[in-house]
DNA sequence: CTTATGTTTAACAAAATTGTTAAACAATAT
DNA sequence: ATATTGTTTAACAATTTTGTTAAACATAAG
């Protein structure tokens, strides 16, 4: 008779704090980010916000572990699908440049947080549950294929996070010095980079090593 | 007959907090530190650290500006010389490295306070003054040598910082997912991406495009 | 109607942090 | 010897934030 007992009246104010939360964090993070903020964001009550969520503690740890559960699935997505690698790539990158279009805080967020509390790791990467080493051997295997054998997967993994990755972490920093914070333009430059990284890649595997 | 009144007997007290005040700033973040910790590391009281600066906002500027000072130069300098641009290439690499182990918190810290308050990079950039079209306009030359024309040299300064950076700015994660959270394995990775990031790039570069 | 749940307002205690001040002391320079 | 500077100890006010509690109210469910 009462399936979710819980949610009984409430028009859904459990998702408008979680999504509030995840703003609020993401752009003050966890300590520049009060109670109150939150709530206010949320367009409640900072005592409704106790009542949903005991402490502050309580409340990260959902949006944390929320967070990345939203990001880990874009690592390994496009190296699940059985294209060729070349298309695998290209899929790599765009399907990481529609989420970090979407959630362009995350990786700061991230990556802060984790800096400062690595302990936070240990319990949420079981929980993801991700095996590299299937991941890893694949991507070997692909590499053999072009006459590239000396090169640990992982560099390669590296390259390609780092080049899709550090325009949004650097935004503020790369734009204003090398786009005179023409934010329009930089906004192209990302789009471009959905070509441009793929190219650059593809151009270095392929490079002058199959003689 | 009194060139620097102010440094009558301090045994380097000054240097000492400023010493104290970076380490604790770049490991806890500017909301993390209190003064009472940079104290602490500075081995000092705490009412002397307000004597020698007055409040957290002057101090964290103070060090936010040297952290800049320190990094800066090194994103020019392997530009400056007049080497063959895969030299150059390769010694833009070695010095981020170095001053990366040597200062393996600085990106996270930097990006973090940027992206957390953006407002202080205007002041900083002006002070440092960096030439950028000279130096985006020196790579577009060398570029087209190679007989790439339609590269936006800004796509290969963020594919470089991109993979210089990447691995010390998601070091714990990417520690832990890829290697087991094996510290040297991880270490050892850092020294040879002094050689496969430019053999990267080099094959980018030099890849099939010269028909 | 009565009850349970969600919600607001108000008030409060506890803690942490910041910035300031006063008093005392050591050592150096004049 | 005296004044100045660096330094410590102690204490304090002001602020912010967190977490809690009590009281009142609305509404949907029984």
């Amino acid at each position: 008779m009462e399936p979710d007992k819980k949610e009984n009246l409430e028009p859904g104010t459990e998702r408008k704090i979680l999504e509030a939360a995840g703003k609020v964090f993401m752009m003050k993070g966890r300590l520049g980010a009060s109670m109150q903020d939150i709530a206010d964001e949320a367009g409640i009550n900072r005592t409704l916000l106790h009542y949903y969520f005991r402490n502050k503690e309580k409340l990260f740890d959902t949006i944390f572990a929320k967070v990345l559960a939203t990001a880990f699935p874009t690592i390994v997505k496009a190296f699940m699908s059985d294209q060729p690698f070349l298309e695998k790539i290209k899929m790599f990158v765009d399907t990481w440049t529609d989420m970090l279009k979407e959630n362009p805080y995350l990786p700061v967020f991230v990556i802060q947080e984790i800096s400062l509390n690595p302990d936070r790791l240990a319990g949420i990467i079981q929980h993801v549950g991700l095996d590299t080493d299937v991941a890893l051997k694949g991507i070997t295997k692909e590499l053999e294929s072009y006459g590239i054998v000396d090169m640990d997967p992982r560099h390669l993994i590296a390259n390609m996070l780092g080049m899709v990755l550090f325009p949004y972490i650097g935004r503020p920093l790369f734009q204003k010095v090398a786009f005179g914070d023409d934010k329009e333009a930089y906004e192209q430059f990302l789009e471009d980079r959905r070509e441009q990284v793929p190219r650059f890649i593809n151009l270095a595997l392929q490079g002058p090593g199959q003689e």
